[in-house]
DNA sequence: CTTTAATCCGAGTGCTTGTTCATCTTTTGT
DNA sequence: ACAAAAGATGAACAAGCACTCGGATTAAAG
């Protein structure tokens, strides 16, 4: 990857922004532009960070290279409108899916919630591991254009809401950080099954137990249930 | 990184053995290996993967390029040394660490081992990122000489002695599952925690979160404590 | 001191990969 | 039907990097 930095450059740096060289106007471009960041998923999933070469992206996609770097500045900026896509995709999932939560118990949301968490987190994985990881701050700067600034930030807004509305039945010493385990960490033990054994996502066992642990750090009882 | 295969290739791949091309027999050339382990060390904790060339490794070493293959067939035995050494050296104070548990609570076994944990994690978090992610299929099929095979595996051996100590006080469904999340999930978490805000990890609030979600795991009411 | 083995050196080699550009093809507007 | 704009193409370019090699330097042996 391009690594440039000259003490004039700004922030975030304009390579990585999922912004196109210009507007494909007519349908075949468009169709390109799809194309591309298609490919661009396809090869993530199967190979990978380091099989995402521009001359693979270019095989698999059908479009040439140079018909690429006609609409992406660079490589990364494909990531990036890949990254922008499945974003807004899943965000629009998550907020159908909070309206669904009242009226449950705080155990039973937690199950949805989780499951939600885990659904996205296999979807962003391969993502995460090229983009996300390596422009977490640009990320975390306010670069993103959609309701929520980072993938982080889109998913944790989940939780303050519902910690707000169960808040009679919990009594934590410090919220903010609970929100944070819940949030972030929860997502970080997620990944690291998925790394390990993703199978093991699919079990109910493995819900169960994360639960427990979410309740756990809600300083709940997990006694009868 | 080099990253041919053939049919006839073996597996674990020679290349990602921490074997020395030759023994260093002189002062001189031992006091080389160690330079250049050291050298590795500290750019993967200062730039990352990235940053890490045979280049900027003999720039920091002091050790020539030349040199340096003379000992190592390849980049990727440099870090693999210098994993084992880590690992060599960590699994010594895990097993000291476990003598001293005898006697006390659940509660309190599971700080001392969590703390123990984070601060492993923190000194494996880089070579996680340049080796351990990449090998972690080798390692897992068993190329590891120590007592454990794998960097999981000297982690894991803590918890289900753990589990059985206390078994009269924990009834958990799958208790292979909850030795599963304490022992490779809650590392996940904790990784997902240095990714983001390293700080984080020292504040005893941070620790004793983490405890709560254990005893989570464990389906322990965490009420009173 | 001489010979021999071990160690050190770093410019050079070959390969991978991101990016460009001059040329050719297709679509659009009149 | 024709011109102009937009799009497509892939060989060529440039930079980075892991790794080699033949010769220089230092230590050990006789």
């Amino acid at each position: 990857m391009t690594e440039k930095s000259s003490p004039s450059d700004t922030w975030p740096p304009a390579h990585i922004l999922p912004t196109l060289r210009k507007k494909p106007s007519q349908s075949r471009s468009r169709a390109a532009v799809d194309a591309v960041t298609e490919a661009c998923q396809h090869i993530l999933e199967e190979s990978g960070e380091d099989g995402l070469t521009v001359a693979r992206i270019s095989e698999i996609s059908g479009v040439a290279v140079g018909s690429i770097y006609q609409y992406f500045p660079n490589k990364d900026a494909i990531v990036a409108l890949l990254y922008e896509r499945i974003l807004d995709e899943e965000s629009q999932k998550l907020l159908l899916m909070r309206e669904t939560l009242v009226g449950l118990s705080l155990a039973h949301s937690l199950r949805i919630i989780l499951a939600n968490i885990i659904r996205v987190e296999v979807r962003l994985f391969h993502l995460c591991q090229a983009f996300h990881l390596r422009y977490h701050e640009a990320f975390h700067l306010g670069m993103w254009r959609g309701p929520y600034k980072t993938a982080s930030e889109f998913i944790d807004a989940t939780w303050l809401p519902l910690l707000r509305m169960y808040e009679h039945e919990i009594d934590v010493p410090d919220p903010e950080l609970a929100a944070y385990l819940l949030g972030k960490g929860l997502r970080g033990l997620i990944r690291s099954v998925l790394e390990d054994v993703p199978d093991k996502l699919e079990s109910q066992a493995f819900l169960n137990s994360l639960v427990a642990m979410a309740l756990g750090c809600l300083q709940i009882s997990t006694k009868k249930d």
